[in-house]
DNA sequence: GAAGTCACG
DNA sequence: GACGTACGTGACTTCG
C-alpha cells in the first residue's frame, strides 16, 4: 500500500530555528535551520526502508502571508512578528535542499501549508493510501483519523489518536473545535476571552462540539465565562472557520507524481558540500558505497581514508557550538583528551579533540603555548569556556561518549568537575573480542582493524632531551595528531560495537568491564598514603646491611666483582670459585636464580655455601631497596600526599587487572623483611585500613568448575582445603605433606607436569607423575576439566569463564612443541584465574552502591590486589562496612553464576595495610 | 631493548 | 636426543 509523508516544511523550520544554536556555514550564512531541516529529511530517508515508510513524499511550504483567511478576517495573522532577521535568508535556502533531495516542493498561492497537506491528505485518504504529516503543529492534529498520523521527528514520536486525547481531552475531530474556542494569540485568531486549552477542551468533551457550547452557554452558572460566550458567539464561529483546514481545493501536483525515486547523488553532494555540511556529506557516502540497509551508527562498509588535512581546529564558541549541536543530534561522539603527560591523577589539559564521522573530526586546543615557545599564545578558547559548554555534553545521557581507554580521560576530565557518561570504550571492547590475538593500543588496532598507520606520538613530540610536552606543540600539528585520534576512535567503534552481540561478548562487556572503569577511575584518583619518613628510614637500614653484605662477598669472591650482573655472578661461582653444577641458559650465562643459589647455600660441602647464601640476602635487600623503599617515596604525588597506581584493563590475557606506576599488586609480604614495607602504607588519622580477600577462591572456583564433590564438601564444612588434599594423597596429614599437597593443589591450576612437579617437590619425574594419577584419581573430576578445556580450546581457539569472557590461545595451533603445550597450560589456567578476575570485579562495581545504600558514604575503596580489596575508612565505619563488604564479595558471583561452592572471605583492620593482614 | 631476576596473586 | 618444564603480571639492573 502506498505511504504518503507530508512533510510541514514552513513549520519545521521555525522550530529548528528556535531550537538549534545560530550555526553558520563555511560561507558564514546562517544555517542553523537548513541544517537541521536537512538532518531531517536524512532522518525520513532512513525510513525508506522501514515497514511504514514512505513510498511518496512530498514538501509543502507557505508561498505568500496572504492567504484567504485574510480576506475573511483581515487581522488575522496582523500581530505576528516578522522572520528574525537570519532567518529570512534560510528560506530560500530549505527550497534549495528540498530540490537537493529530488523532492516535490509544493507551495499555492492563496492556501496556508496546512490547508494544501489538509488536501492532499485527503485526497491521499480517498484513495486507500496511508498518510504522514511530518509535523508537530496542533493545527494539523485535527486531520487525524484511521490511516493518518504526525510525525514529530524532533522527538521521534509518532502522534496518533491517542497522543490527542491525552493533550485535549478530546476526539481528534472535535479538535478544531477547541482551537476555534481557545483562539490565538499569535495567529490572532480571537476564540473567546478568558478561555483556555483546558476550558475549551473541558467544554467540547461536555457538548460535544462549538454549536453545543453556544447552544448551552444561557444554561451554565452566572461568571464571566457564560458572559463571554455568549457575547463572543461570532468571535468563535469566526474562529472555527480560521482553524478549519481547506480540504477540497484542487491538488497543484497529482498524488501520482509524488513516487519516490531514491536519494541522487550528485545534486545533494553539491548541495551539501556548498555549505560544508561534512558530517552529512561523509553519509551519503556510506549509502552510496552500502545499499543494503545497515544500522545506523555502525556501517559495515570500508571507511575512506584519515584525512588529516580535514580535521578543524576549534578556537571560537560558535564553532565549538557547532560541534556540540551535531552530537546532540546524532547521539554519539568520540572524545580524546590531550594533556601534559601519561600519570592522569597529575597531568594537565591541554586540548580535546572529537570525530563525529570519519574525517569529520575537531581538535580543541585549550592550553597551548605559554612556554617560551611562541612569541605569544595562539588564539584558542580557555579550558574554563570550553568545559562550560563540554560538561553538559559529556555529561547527556542521551550522548554516547566514545573513547579509547576512557578511564585517562576521565580522571582528567574528572578532576575538573567533568563526569562523561554514558560511554563506550574501544580499547574493552577489543579486549572482550579479542583477548590473547594482539595488544589493544590504538596504533596497533589501526593497522590491524583499518590498515591505518597513525600518527607517532614521538613524531609529534620528539625524544630524548628535546621531548616536547603535548602544549608546546603547534595548533595545526597538534590537530592532525589528535583529531586523528578521535577520528580513529570512531572508527574502530563502528567496527567493534556490531560485533559484541554477534560474538557473544556483551554482558561480560556492559555487565563487568565497562562499568568497572569508573570505579577503578575513583580508586586512582583517592590513591592510598604512603608514610615516607618510613620508607627512608627502612632505605637507610637496607643501604647499611647491601654495603656490608657487599664486603663480605668480594671477599669471599676474592676479588670485587658487580653482584647485580647474573653473567659476573656466574662467572665468580662457577669459574672463579669452581662451585660445581653450574647450568648455562641458552645465552651462554650461567643460572644464578633462587633456585640454583638456595641449592648452593643448602649443600654443607659446597665452597660456594656462604657465599651463595650472601648473595641471596643482598639480592632480596637489593631488590626490596630499588623497587620499593626507593621508589615509592618517588612516586608520592606531592599535590595529594598519596600514591596513585594505574590500574590496566587490559593488560592480563584472562581479564585480571595489572598495576603500573608503581605496581601496587607485588608490594612484599611473603618474607618478614619484605612485609615491613606495607607498614608504610597507612590511613589517614581517624581512619583504618581494611583490607578483605576472598580465601583460597581459585581452588574453590576449580572444585566448582570441574565439578570435584570431596573438594567441594571440604570447602562446604570449612576444612583446611591443603590437609585434606594431603590425607587423599598421602594418607596421613603432617607437615611436610600438607606442604606437598599444598604445592599440588596450585600445581593443578596452572596446568601440570610431571617434571615441572618433580622439580618443584625434588622428586623423580615418575614419583612426580605417580602423585599427579593419584590425585586424578582421587579427583576424577579435575582430569575430566583439563581434557574438556584442551579439546575445547584446541576446537575453538579460545577459553571462556563462567561469566563469558574469552580468551584466545593461537599458540594452540603451532607447529613447535613447547608453544602449543605452553598454550594449553595457560588455556587450562585461564577459566579459573579469568572467572575469579570476574567476580572481583562484579563485587568491585557494586560495593560502591552497597555502601551507600548502607550510609557508609566515607569508606572508600583504594587497591585490589587479585583476591583482595582493602579500603579506607573512618574508625567508626568499620562494624557497619564489614557485613556490607563481606556480603558484596561473597554474592558477586550471583544472579549470573550459582557456585556450588561458598566463597570464604577473611577481613583485617589496622592503621596500615601489614596490620590489616 | 633484551635478558635475568624477583616481588605479588 | 636435546630442550625446557606451572598460570598471570611489572619493575629494576645490567649490558650490548
Amino acid at each position: 500500500m502506498p505511504h504518503l509523508y507530508l512533510v510541514d516544511g514552513s513549520g519545521y523550520i521555525f522550530r529548528a530555528y528556535h531550537r538549534l544554536p545560530p550555526l553558520t556555514n563555511i560561507h558564514g550564512e546562517p544555517v542553523g535551520a537548513v541544517y537541521g531541516y536537512t538532518t531531517m529529511l536524512w532522518k525520513l530517508a532512513d525510513e525508506l526502508h522501514k515497514a511504514d515508510g514512505p513510498t511518496h513524499m512530498a514538501v509543502i511550504l507557505d508561498k505568500s502571508s496572504k492567504t484567504f483567511r485574510n480576506d475573511l478576517y483581515d487581522q488575522y495573522k496582523a500581530h505576528r512578528p516578522p522572520a528574525p532577521e537570519d532567518l529570512v535568508p534560510q528560506f530560500p535556502m530549505i527550497r534549495d535542499a528540498t530540490r537537493a533531495f529530488s523532492l516535490p516542493c509544493i507551495e499555492t498561492e492563496g492556501l496556508e501549508a496546512d490547508d494544501i497537506i489538509a488536501c492532499y491528505a485527503k485526497a491521499a485518504l480517498a484513495q486507500g493510501w496511508a498518510v504522514t504529516i511530518v509535523s508537530a503543529d496542533k493545527d494539523l492534529m485535527q486531520l487525524i483519523e484511521p490511516g493518518l498520523d504526525l510525525y514529530d521527528t524532533m522527538n521521534n514520536r509518532r502522534l496518533g489518536a491517542e497522543h490527542v486525547r491525552e493533550k485535549f481531552g478530546v476526539e481528534p475531530a472535535q479538535l478544531g473545535d477547541v482551537l476555534a474556542l481557545m483562539g490565538d494569540s499569535v495567529d490572532n485568531v480571537p476564540g473567546v476571552t478568558g478561555v483556555g486549552p483546558k476550558t475549551a477542551s473541558k467544554l467540547i468533551a461536555e457538548h460535544g462540539d462549538l454549536e453545543g457550547v453556544l447552544a448551552a452557554a444561557p444554561t451554565m452558572k452566572a461568571g464571566k465565562l457564560r458572559d463571554n460566550l455568549i457575547a463572543q458567539a461570532d468571535n468563535a464561529r469566526l474562529s472555527k472557520v480560521l482553524v478549519t483546514l481547506k480540504c477540497d481545493e484542487p491538488l497543484p501536483q497529482p498524488l501520482d507524481e509524488l513516487e519516490l525515486q531514491g536519494i541522487p547523488d550528485a545534486p545533494l553532494r553539491a548541495f551539501l558540500e556548498h555549505h560544508g555540511f561534512k558530517s552529512l556529506i561523509a553519509k551519503l557516502s556510506a549509502v552510496a558505497d552500502a545499499p543494503v540497509a545497515a544500522p545506523k551508527a555502525v556501517p559495515t562498509e570500508q571507511d575512506p581514508p584519515c584525512e588529516h588535512d580535514s580535521y578543524e581546529t576549534v578556537v571560537d564558541e560558535a564553532a565549538l557550538d557547532r560541534w556540540i549541536t551535531i552530537a546532540r543530534h546524532q547521539g554519539w561522539i568520540a572524545i580524546d583528551t590531550e594533556t601534559t603527560g601519561i600519570d592522569a591523577t597529575r597531568a594537565e589539559l591541554v586540548g580535546i579533540s572529537m570525530a563525529l564521522h570519519p574525517n569529520l573530526a575537531c581538535y580543541v586546543p585549550l592550553a597551548h603555548g605559554g612556554s617560551g615557545l611562541f612569541a605569544e599564545k595562539p588564539v584558542q578558547l580557555s579550558a574554563e569556556v570550553a568545559l562550560a559548554k563540554l560538561k553538559p555534553l559529556f555529561e547527556d545521557p542521551g550522548v554516547l561518549k566514545i573513547g579509547h581507554n576512557l578511564k585517562y580521560d576521565m580522571i582528567v576530565l574528572g578532576r575538573l568537575g567533568v563526569n562523561v557518561a554514558p560511554f563506550d570504550d574501544t580499547i574493552l571492547m577489543s579486549f572482550d573480542l579479542d583477548a590473547g590475538l594482539h595488544g589493544h593500543g590504538m596504533d596497533e588496532l589501526a593497522a590491524t582493524h583499518l590498515s591505518h598507520s597513525c600518527i607517532a606520538f614521538k613524531d609529534v613530540v620528539g625524544v630524548g632531551k628535546s621531548q616536547r610536552t603535548f602544549n608546546e606543540i603547534d595548533l595545526d600539528a597538534a590537530t592532525r595528531y589528535a583529531a586523528e585520534d578521535a577520528d580513529v576512535t570512531l572508527r574502530l567503534w563502528r567496527r567493534f560495537k556490531p560485533r559484541l552481540p554477534a560474538e557473544g561478548a556483551t554482558r561480560v562487556y556492559e555487565m563487568v568491564d565497562r562499568p568497572l572503569v569508573p570505579v577503578i577511575a575513583q580508586m586512582e584518583r583517592h590513591g592510598i598514603k604512603v608514610d615516607r619518613e618510613r620508607l627512608a628510614q627502612l632505605s637507610g637500614e637496607f643501604s647499611g646491611q647491601i654495603g656490608a653484605l657487599e664486603v663480605e662477598i668480594h671477599a669471599l669472591a676474592g676479588g670485587p666483582f658487580t653482584i647485580g650482573s647474573p653473567k659476573q655472578l656466574g662467572d665468580v661461582l662457577f669459574e672463579r670459585m669452581g662451585i660445581k653444577g653450574g647450568r648455562k641458559g641458552k645465552s651462554g650465562v650461567y643460572s644464578t636464580d633462587v633456585n640454583e643459589l638456595e641449592r648452593i647455600a643448602a649443600d654443607r660441602d659446597s665452597p660456594g655455601k656462604d657465599i651463595a647464601t650472601k648473595v641471596l640476602e643482598w639480592r632480596q635487600l637489593s631488590k626490596l631497596k630499588s623497587t620499593y623503599t626507593d621508589a615509592l617515596q618517588a612516586q608520592i604525588n606531592p599535590a595529594t600526599g598519596r600514591v596513585h597506581t594505574s590500574y590496566s584493563l587490559t593488560g592480563a590475557q584472562t581479564g585480571r587487572l595489572s598495576s603500573t606506576d608503581p605496581n601496587l599488586q607485588n608490594i612484599p609480604i611473603r618474607t618478614e623483611i619484605g612485609r615491613q614495607i606495607r607498614d608504610a602504607f597507612v590511613a589517614e588519622p581517624g581512619n583504618v585500613l581494611l583490607a578483605a580477600d576472598y580465601s583460597q577462591i581459585e581452588l574453590r572456583l576449580a572444585a566448582h568448575m570441574a565439578d570435584v564433590p570431596a573438594l567441594r564438601e571440604a570447602f562446604a564444612s570449612g576444612a583446611d582445603i591443603h590437609s585434606m588434599t594431603a590425607q587423599e594423597l598421602f594418607g596421613e596429614v603432617n607437615r611436610d605433606t600438607r606442604g606437598r599437597a599444598k604445592t599440588i593443589n596450585f600445581a593443578i591450576l596452572y596446568g601440570i607436569s610431571r617434571w615441572g612437579l618433580a622439580g618443584r617437590l625434588d622428586v623423580t619425574a615418575d614419583e612426580a607423575q605417580a602423585m599427579i594419577d593419584r590425585y586424578f584419581d582421587r579427583f576424577p573430576g579435575i582430569r575430566n576439566y583439563i581434557a574438556q578445556t584442551t579439546e575445547s580450546v584446541r576446537e575453538t581457539g579460545y577459553t571462556t569463564t563462567l561469566f563469558g569472557r574469552k580468551t584466545h590461545f593461537p599458540r594452540i595451533a603451532s607447529k613447535v612443541q613447547h608453544e602449543r603445550q605452553g598454550a594449553e597450560r595457560a588455556a587450562i589456567n585461564a577459566p579459573i584465574q579469568g572467572t575469579c578476575a570476574d567476580i572481583i570485579k562484579r563485587a568491585m562495581v557494586r560495593m560502591g552502591p552497597a555502601l551507600l545504600e548502607a550510609g557508609l558514604p566515607n569508606v572508600r575503596m583504594l587497591l585490589q590486589v587479585h583476591d583482595e580489596l582493602v579500603f579506607e575508612l573512618p574508625e567508626g565505619d568499620v562494624a557497619a562496612a564489614k557485613p556490607v563488604i563481606e556480603r558484596v564479595m561473597a554474592t558477586a558471583a550471583q544472579p549470573a553464576v550459582t557456585l556450588s561452592v561458598p566463597l570464604g572471605i577473611e577481613i583485617g583492620t589496622g592503621l596500615s595495610w601489614g596490620a590489616a593482614h
